[in-house]
DNA sequence: TCCGTGGTACTA
DNA sequence: AAACTAGTACCACGGA
């Protein structure tokens, strides 16, 4: 059963339930407010536990379905399905590809307002209540877009494929909702230890800390430069000129080679300097509220596939800092990662089974090494990284001959990409996601050195434009491809902790809530992942779950697995921890 | 004072 | 000094 959720001209929700064929096999309902409309979703769900939501952005609607207590196992968001079905030549003859850009299209593009500010007094904000018009959420249109949908797919040539990227894609965002709603649990005070530990106590607002002090009279003393701001690279840079230093930037990459008495304080300082303005006390208080950091979470955000964040940085937290990210009392956290997980999809994806079998039951680039194909398992992790980047310098280019003798189908495909980029022609994923075209500017380049009057200039100009995307889209097969199987590792997750009982007795008790913040919510003694960093989840569970919930992470990796890749002999290995702290893990 | 850009550094 | 993928975000700086 499908329910599609949407707005009538009076502002009111309503749904309508259909069959898979999209044919209507139920009346329009009117809800008069969030709490109708999120009674009947609870009521729906019991009667058809595989119904799936039909809404034109999850980010707009699941908040206020959560804030009344209710989640929804599946959903078809057709902001995100659009942007993928525009897209994949799986399905470049159907309607949908061909029709000229739409609200559908600007919609993917659109502001999303949390960020600060918004974010600390009003954690579910809604996008649709700025006052604007948004016309994707009308039911008529919403009905509309989701049939254009369905016939995109059953034309495509890889109808299956199609059906599972968009359930995926769908599923990560109702997980990225639910993570932004649980947060990730913080420990303000943990969090200022570091910090006071790295430079002393905080001091007032425009201040330096003391041990910050401290480092700028040694280096302002080291380059005899009573008032230097080392702040200021350009400042920096002068004045490490005049004491002689001939560095052509203050990049630590480049200090770090230099022998001089204000290398060490200076580089001692950038770091400090750095955990400050990115990490420090001001960033606690803007994005630590109650205990729980809250970033807003992108689905589809990057052309791959993989997720981007607004706020607070969620996709740099430094290890420096992730001592702070805390279970809650009686609860812990489950840390998972996928063990070098691109080169695995490479070898699936390129059906290479010499380099799945250098993986099997082993840390990949160990196993690589171990055939003799290179002398370190180092070697074997740069000549890969090499290859799936498109390195052609260096020590990964001098080791990427080797690899392509031991793996020549692996080493093949990702070659195809990249000429494929360099043509100027997209590339698309296992499932189906497809890369952009270049912009008109590219190609204006590409003709340019084309034309029989093209300059030597304008030739390398052409051509190292033409590298350039060829590098983008031979990494983006494998990127795209893991990022399928992370959504797909995540849903078959989520739906496996949906089904396991809950960890405390705070429900059988009704009333008898138990303290803390996740007390009244739909996580309440529920184990649910609150962290995604591209391979990586971390999930908050009671304690006495917490093995369970471990348990199910590896299931889950298994059958994401399968589901990509069918009988593949790929193995997707985890590095798994139960632990209080996010530090503690690896 | 506001806004865009360059430089830097952190993540997978 | 660039490079070998994808991101976010800070600060200083200079021009409107």
């Amino acid at each position: 059963m499908h329910f599609v959720v949407g707005r009538l001209s009076s502002g009111a929700a309503a749904t309508q339930a259909f069959d898979a064929d999209g044919a209507a096999v139920g009346d329009l309902i009117r809800h008069a407010d969030d709490a109708a409309l999120a009674g009947f979703v609870r009521h729906s769900s019991v009667v058809s536990p595989a119904a799936r939501w039909v809404w034109d952005d999850t980010a707009r609607w699941y908040p206020r379905l959560l804030r009344h207590g209710v989640r929804v196992a599946r959903c078809h968001d057709l902001r995100l399905a659009h942007a993928i079905l525009r897209l994949s030549t799986l399905a470049a003859s159907s309607a949908l590809a061909k029709s000229p850009h739409g609200v559908w299209d600007a919609a993917a593009e659109v502001e999303r307002p949390p960020t600060a500010h918004t974010t600390l007094f009003d954690v579910d904000v809604d996008p649709a209540d700025d006052g604007a018009d948004v016309p994707t959420d009308d039911v008529d249109e919403t009905v509309a877009e989701w049939r254009r949908h369905l016939d995109a797919v059953r034309g495509s040539s890889a109808p299956g494929r199609l059906r599972l990227l968009l359930a995926a894609e769908s599923a990560g965002a109702l997980i990225a909702v639910e993570m932004r709603a649980a947060g990730l649990p913080w420990s303000v005070d943990r969090h200022d230890a570091v910090l006071t530990e790295a430079v002393g106590p905080r001091p007032p607002v425009g201040a330096r800390p003391a041990r910050m002090h401290d480092l700028v009279l040694a280096i302002r003393a080291a380059l005899d430069d009573s008032t230097l701001n080392p702040d200021s690279p350009q400042e920096l840079l002068r004045s490490l000129r005049r004491s002689g230093i001939n560095a052509s930037s203050t990049s630590q990459w480049e200090l770090r080679e230099i022998e001089h008495p204000v290398i060490e304080p200076l580089l001692e300082y950038k770091k400090l300097a750095r955990l400050l303005s990115a990490n420090g006390w001001s960033w606690m208080e803007a994005w630590i509220v109650d205990g729980r950091f809250r970033p807003d979470y992108v689905p589809g955000g990057a052309a791959t596939g993989r997720w981007a964040t607004n706020g607070g940085g969620a996709l740099q937290l430094p290890k420096q800092v992730r001592s702070a990210v805390r279970a809650d009392p009686g609860w812990k956290l489950v840390v998972a990662d996928a063990a070098q997980l691109e080169p695995r999809i490479l070898a699936a994806l390129s059906a290479d089974t010499a380099m799945a079998a250098a993986g099997r039951g082993t840390d990949l680039y160990a196993g690589i090494q171990a055939t003799g194909v290179v002398e370190t398992r180092a070697h074997a992790k740069v000549a890969m990284l090499g290859a799936m980047y498109g390195a052609t310098t260096g020590e990964s280019g001098r080791l990427l001959p080797r690899l392509a003798r031991a793996y020549p189908r692996a080493i093949a495909l990702v070659e195809d990409a990249a000429r494929t980029g360099e043509r100027g022609e997209s590339v698309t994923s296992w499932l189906g996601r497809s890369s952009p075209l270049p912009p008109p500017s590219w190609f204006d380049v590409q003709s340019l050195a084309s034309a029989p009057d093209a300059s030597e200039s304008d030739e390398r100009r052409a051509r190292s434009s033409a590298r350039e995307w060829g590098r983008f889209t031979r990494n983006f097969v494998v990127q795209s491809t893991a990022a399928e199987w992370a959504l797909c590792w995540m849903a078959e997750l989520r739906t496996a902790l949906m089904a396991l009982p809950t960890g405390t007795d705070s429900d059988s008790h009704g009333a008898q809530a138990s303290p803390g913040p996740l007390a009244g919510t739909v996580f309440d003694g529920r184990p649910h992942q609150v962290f995604f960093l591209h391979d990586e989840i971390v999930v908050h569970t009671p304690a006495p779950l917490a093995d369970a919930v471990a348990e199910q992470v590896r299931l889950a990796a298994e059958s994401a697995g399968r589901l990509l890749f069918g009988a593949f002999p790929v193995d997707f290995p985890l590095g798994a921890a139960v632990v209080d702290d996010y530090a503690e893990a690896k």
